[in-house]
DNA sequence: GTTCCGCATGAATCGATAG
DNA sequence: ACTATCGATTCATGCGGAA
């Protein structure tokens, strides 16, 4: 089975146009912030960021299939000491379009930003907002479950704290090979809380998310073929992770250096990690 | 000093009017939510909500001082597949009457309800929506600190389990004395997401929460002596944990048999409120 | 091969200063 | 007055080098 990963450079209200109608199943993007990131991107002044999402979520209405899902990772900034709306008000617009708001997943960020303010903590969690076409969407829940209970607790004290950390960054979501041949004795469902470390480590592109957040959504509502879409796919964690998993993806950039980037292929450190991963899956099926 | 502990029968929306401006520093609520709890409360449709609702954070305005804080604790039911929007609906309309939006901490809810869907993981999270009138309230930061991360690696690797457990549970939330020591070195502010589980002891009232959570919000936002106001006090958690806080407190309640739980001391733990109570009624008839 | 330690690095926010 | 820029504050994490 060949996997296509299509990373098309341009502005995604425009390139989106050109793709068919109900033809993915997966959107899944990070778009940029209002007002943040405007070294890489122009910056969104707050009040105007509705107004400039709705035509791009307009066309990925139109090219989602009936059965798919969009997963929007997005959060409001603080301007003048209150939270902003515009989170708010777009998802009561993007329902006017047609959109059904369907739930809303909670990220929270475990390495936050630090510092310190008179009146404020720091901002751990994000909004990871699901919205679908229709009440009848695919969802594979199975693919998701978490080892937990008792026997979780016992197996996992015997180990160093150093061991758990060091093996579950290894292999992003899951756990290392360490812990591996424990996995499938007892499993269960999440939640909608998701517990996730920012990746820092990359020094030239600022990721937007770490790879187990596409992950753990790619293979909730995709199986091997299916189409994966992100409008602003930046550093390209989203068609990286969607290749991993055998998945078909569109990557759309407007800026030229990430759109290099992502092209200029897989770099050396993520090249570790798919080892790790085969391993670990490999090992899972014994 | 003596700590006023008030408990009043009534709508809160006509009770409240009775209440003096400017004259609480905390309101810390979690409102019936709509159409949930219908043997409860009345049970108010979601798209009456915010119509519902409205009228009582009006007076939730008047009655607080500038520098007080206002926590909600509300999240959205599901509808026809969809969450709700009522309360995306409800900051905006706060926001018309003069509330300012300054924040959303994040409640984790570590042993959330169970149960499975084919199209929804089980809901671990609720929103605890922070308004103000001025963007200068009082905030007292120090007293909910946390230890650091490095601090917990570094230190309490060393510790035998048994030891970390016998500690913490001698004090409850906090750590116990054989480590406070270190605290005031190796602490750090805490972020905007709790982490807490949900009582079961409660079972009888519809909106509980566990004491951990009006006790963090009453330590941040108020010192002893501030006053208190809870318009949906129902078991009386905000009560009790504002009384044994040393701060003045009032608690509306509509529904009879909670305020007669409430003030009959359902649980032995509590006969001191009924007391608090009469004195309180002495005090007005004066 | 492991474990430990040091260090750079963030999708942040506020208040002061400058145009 | 109103907006733009800058410095100060702060901590979980991954990585590289050393024991």
């Amino acid at each position: 089975m060949t996997v296509s990963t299509k990373i098309i450079l341009g502005d995604c209200s425009e390139k989106l146009k050109e793709l068919g109608d109900d033809s993915i199943d997966l959107i899944l993007t990070s778009p940029p912030y209002a007002d943040q990131r405007r070294n890489t991107y122009g910056g969104i002044h707050p009040d105007q960021y509705v107004e400039w999402f709705l035509p791009i979520s307009e066309q990925l209405l139109r090219v989602l299939k009936p059965t798919g899902t969009f997963i929007l990772n997005i959060k409001e900034r603080v301007v003048k000491g209150e939270r902003h709306i515009y989170v708010l008000e777009l998802i009561i617009e993007m329902r006017k379009q047609g959109w059904l708001w369907t739930e809303e997943f909670m990220w929270h960020k475990r390495n936050c930003y630090p510092g310190r303010w008179p009146n404020r903590f720091r901002d751990s969690w994000e909004r990871l907002l699901q919205f679908n076409k229709d009440r009848k969407f695919r969802m594979f829940q199975e693919a998701v479950m978490v080892p937990t209970g008792d026997w979780a607790k016992t197996r996992l004290r015997n180990l160093s704290e150093t061991d758990k950390v060091r093996d579950e960054s290894k292999v992003g979501s899951g756990f290392g090979k360490n812990i591996s041949h424990w996995l499938d004795r007892r499993r269960a469902y999440p939640t909608n809380v998701l517990h996730m470390s920012t990746e820092c480590g990359n020094k030239n592109h600022s990721a937007a998310f770490p790879e187990a957040l596409p992950e753990w959504f790619i293979k909730l509502f995709t199986q091997e073929g299916d189409w994966v879409l992100d409008p602003f796919v930046g550093s390209g964690t989203t068609s990286r992770v969607a290749q991993k998993l055998g998945r078909n993806s569109i990557g759309i950039e407007f800026h030229p250096h990430y759109y290099e980037m992502v092209r200029s292929g897989v770099d050396k450190g993520k090249q570790y990690l798919i080892e790790k991963r085969k391993a670990y899956e490999e090992d899972r099926r014994r």
